[in-house]
DNA sequence: ACTCTATTCATACACACGTATGAATGAATC
DNA sequence: GATTCATTCATACGTGTGTATGAATAGAGT
C-alpha cells in the first residue's frame, strides 16, 4: 500500500513496459508543478527534464492535467495513512492531536515538494481535484473528532472543532511554506537538523498550549 | 498618507491627466493578479476589464510587471502603519501582539484580495519585490521585539522570537487563505459577520494561550 | 487658427503553449 | 523471418502571450 499506483490514470496500455518513462514523468512533473504551478509548468519543460519525448505525457497519461492529478495523488495518499495512524495511537486526545502535527512534519520531510505543490493548488483557486478534497476532508474530520473526544475527557478545552483543526494544521504547513523566505529573510535554515528540531518543538508546544484546558499543565 | 501614490512607478509623464485610466488599471490588475497570479493574468484580460486600450499598461506603467508592483505596494503599504499602531498601543506586550492579529484581520477585511495576492506571490517563488521584503521584515521585527519585551515583563513565555512571529501571523493569514475552501468543504462562511466574529475570537484566543506563561490566566 | 503634447487606439510581431498526427523503432509472438 | 503492437520521435497546427509601432484624437497654450 506504499506506492498505490492502483490507478492506471489514463491511456496506459499495460503499465508494465513504459514504466521507466512514466516514473520519470511523475518525478519531473512533481518538481515542475511544485515550482511553477500547473499552468506555469510546460509540457516541454517536464518532458525535457525527464529526458523523454515531447509526446510522452499525452501518450502515458492522456493529458497534462491527468499527469498533474497522478502527481498529486502520489504525494497526498501516504499522508492520510500517517494521520490515521497518529490519530489512533496512545495518550490523551491532545497527545494524539500533537502526534498529527508531528506526522505532518514527518511526511513533509519525506515529501519536501508537497507544500509548494499544495500552495500552487490553492493559488490556482479552481475546484481542487478529488484527491485533495478527499484527504483534506478526512484530516479535518479526524482532528475535529479528536477535539470533541478531548473535550469530553478533559484534555482539550472547548472550542470550534473545525477552526481548531485549521489552527493545528496551519502550523506545520505554514512553516514549510515560508521556509524559503525564513532562510533568505531571517537566516533561519529549517533544513539544518538542529534548527528543524527547535522549530518542531516550538510548533508542537504552541499547539499544545493553544488547545489544553486552562487549569495548569503537566508537561 | 493614506494613498501614498508617491511613486509615479514608471513612464507616467505627469500623473495628473490619465489618472482615471491608471486607477482603473490598478483596480483591474489587483483583481486579476490576485485571482490568477502574475503570469496567469494577461494584459488583455486586465485592460479589457478596466475598459481601456490594450496598450494602456505599457504606456502608464512601462510594463506588466511595473503595474504588478504598483498594485502590491498599494495593498501592503497601509498594513504596515496598522501594525505599527497596534504595536505601540496600551496593555501588556501580549495584549499588543494580540492587537497585531486583530490589526491583520481589520486590514484583510478592507483588502479582501490581499491574501490571494500574497499567496500568488509566494507561489511564484521568485525573489519578492522590494515592498514585500520591506513589510515582511518590519512586521517580523515588530512582533519579535514585542515577544522579547513580553518575556522581560512576564506577559509572554520565553521562546524563539521569529518563530513566534510566524506562528502569530500564520493564524489570520492562513484563515483568510483557506476561507474559500472552508466555505465549500465545511460550510463555514467567514463573510458572515457572526461567523467571522467567532473565528477571530477563536484565533486571538489561540494565540493568547499559545504565548502566555504557564502560571494561570487572568482573562 | 495653429501647434504641441498627452493619451488612446488598432494592429503586428515573434514566441511559447498544449495537443494531434503519422512515421520510425524495437522487442516480443507466431 | 514475418507480423504485431506498444512506444518513441519529429513535426505541424491553432491559439494566446507581452510588447512595439505608428496613426488617430483631443485639449490646452499662445
Amino acid at each position: 500500500m506504499n506506492e498505490s499506483t492502483e490507478l492506471p490514470t489514463a491511456a496506459g496500455p499495460d503499465d508494465d513496459a513504459g514504466t521507466a518513462t512514466r516514473a520519470a514523468l511523475l518525478d519531473a512533473g512533481l518538481a515542475a508543478f511544485a515550482r511553477n504551478g500547473f499552468d506555469g509548468a510546460s509540457v516541454r519543460m517536464i518532458t525535457s527534464r525527464a529526458g523523454v519525448n515531447l509526446g510522452a505525457i499525452t501518450y502515458h497519461f492522456g493529458s497534462k492535467r491527468a499527469l498533474y492529478e497522478a502527481v498529486l495523488d502520489g504525494e497526498l495518499r501516504p499522508l492520510l495513512s500517517r494521520v490515521r495512524a497518529a490519530s489512533t495511537s496512545g495518550g490523551t486526545a491532545l497527545d494524539r492531536i500533537v502526534g498529527i502535527v508531528e506526522a505532518y512534519f514527518e511526511h513533509l520531510a519525506l515529501h519536501p515538494e508537497l507544500p509548494r505543490l499544495l500552495l500552487q493548488e490553492v493559488a490556482a483557486g479552481r475546484e481542487p481535484p478529488a484527491v485533495v478534497r478527499e484527504i483534506f476532508g478526512e484530516v479535518k474530520e479526524t482532528i475535529a473528532g479528536l477535539q470533541r473526544q478531548g473535550v469530553a475527557e478533559g484534555s482539550v478545552r472547548p472550542g470550534h472543532p473545525v477552526l481548531t483543526a485549521l489552527s493545528v494544521v496551519s502550523q506545520p504547513v505554514y512553516l514549510s511554506l515560508v521556509a524559503p523566505m525564513l532562510r533568505s529573510l531571517a537566516g533561519i535554515d529549517l533544513s539544518e537538523p538542529e534548527t528543524r528540531r527547535v522549530a518542531i518543538a516550538h510548533v508542537t508546544d504552541f499547539v499544545r498550549r493553544g488547545l489544553q484546558p486552562t487549569e495548569g499543565f503537566e508537561a
